[in-house]
DNA sequence: TGTACATCAGTGAACGCGCGTTCACTGATGTAC
DNA sequence: TGTACATCAGTGAACGCGCGTTCACTGATGTAC
């Protein structure tokens, strides 16, 4: 049953989108070849036609979601990345959700390729907000990237802890609420009106706490 | 070959110590009961005279290191914390680090005792940092716990997108730096100097711009 | 205190199972003439 | 354009292996008398 060149290139590319999913979902060691390519719609024998490994497939997944994340969430305006990425949404929806916060866990014992895929998708990432170059625009460009990859790397964080507690668990969604509200206070106030970015909203815990009392 | 009680206790306290040692370092599903039971000097048949199922003994590992970790870090000066917390050694010490850190991303595909366990370990954790009573102590109760969550998150993530890197890349030790400044940046200048906490040293995008200029 | 017996932590072989991978085979596609 | 043949994506059985778990057995410990 040989198929033409461009199906067979089209199958492999499925192949690679449903692993990149399903991997998400279920971690690198929680789903097997045989499971992927039958929710790929194949047999699993055919596997070794496209690919040399499992490990080479998790690579190849990793480097097809982590541009799927940049696509989806790099380039656009910072809060609104904040607000989309540091939800209940996102949290629940592994599968679509960002490859980076699903497998950094998983990542860090899986071969160099694949955490090669995640350090080249951070860059990815960070050079995608970096370009919109206005965030941090009065700071020197060290310091801007900084900035960003502590932004990136509380996202994550705030994610990766509210998926480890328990389901419909209030402090799942605290985690998320706290951390967005804090993320969100730590930025300029705005990224495109124009002024020169001033003094967060209430990064001052004095001034937060008059606000609230 | 039977042994005393005290002495079968002693070893079953040595497998959840052995087993929360290396799930942090090859997490959940990267080493067996057998292998584990080996490296705490057993063999794999006695497993089941101690734990009902593997499982139950990842949520009894989990229980262990999260007092471990709340123990070594746990109220002390926050500022410390970060210091140690986000930092290389920590990073490259995934067993003898922390739980959370090591293995929060599996506890979220991992049954919901374990991830109860998690919960648990986060809210100690916060517990014992808000015990100390001092670090946001101009804030509302409700605010000072967000901070803190925040915190701790922005710490999580840190360590894992640097362990996600390759070994030895520049990315790796950039992230941890930046993060540690960051947060270190964001913190009220002192938790014990008698002044109330004011201005953090420079969140503040502006100065941060000039003061490096 | 001494004796007889029950207990049960630890042993090591064995279980079924699912894993990643291999392989002989199929048959439509692609190509040489 | 038509024919003969090589190619190779996809199939499904089979491979060895390691996994979690079970089990009959051992023998020192703990206990009843």
């Amino acid at each position: 049953m040989k198929v033409t060149k461009a199906q067979a290139q089209e199958n492999r590319a499925r192949i690679v989108e449903t692993a990149s999913r399903m991997f998400r979902e279920r971690g690198y060691d929680g789903i097997g070849v045989a499971d992927l390519m039958a929710a790929a719609g194949f047999t699993h024998g055919g596997f070794y036609k496209h690919f040399r490994s499992k490990a080479d497939l998790m690579a190849e997944a990793a480097a097809c979601g982590m541009s799927q994340t940049a696509a989806q969430h790099g380039g656009g305006d910072i809060r609104e990345f904040i607000v989309r990425y540091v939800s209940r949404e996102h949290r629940d929806a592994r599968g679509s959700g960002c490859t980076m916060a699903a497998l950094c866990g998983d990542a860090a014992r899986q071969p160099e390729a694949v955490k090669a895929t995640f350090a080249a998708g951070i860059e990815t990432l960070l050079a995608a907000f970096e370009s919109e170059g206005v965030m941090f625009r009065t700071l020197d460009e060290r310091e801007a990237r900084a900035r960003m990859i502590d932004m990136f790397a509380r996202s994550i964080g705030a994610i990766v802890l509210s998926r480890a507690c328990p389901d419909d668990s209030a402090l799942a969604d605290e985690i998320l609420e706290a951390c967005r509200t804090e993320i969100l206070a730590a930025l300029p106030p705005s990224v495109d009106n124009g002024a020169p970015a001033g003094e967060p909203p209430h990064n001052n815990p004095v001034q937060g706490a008059i606000e609230e009392g």
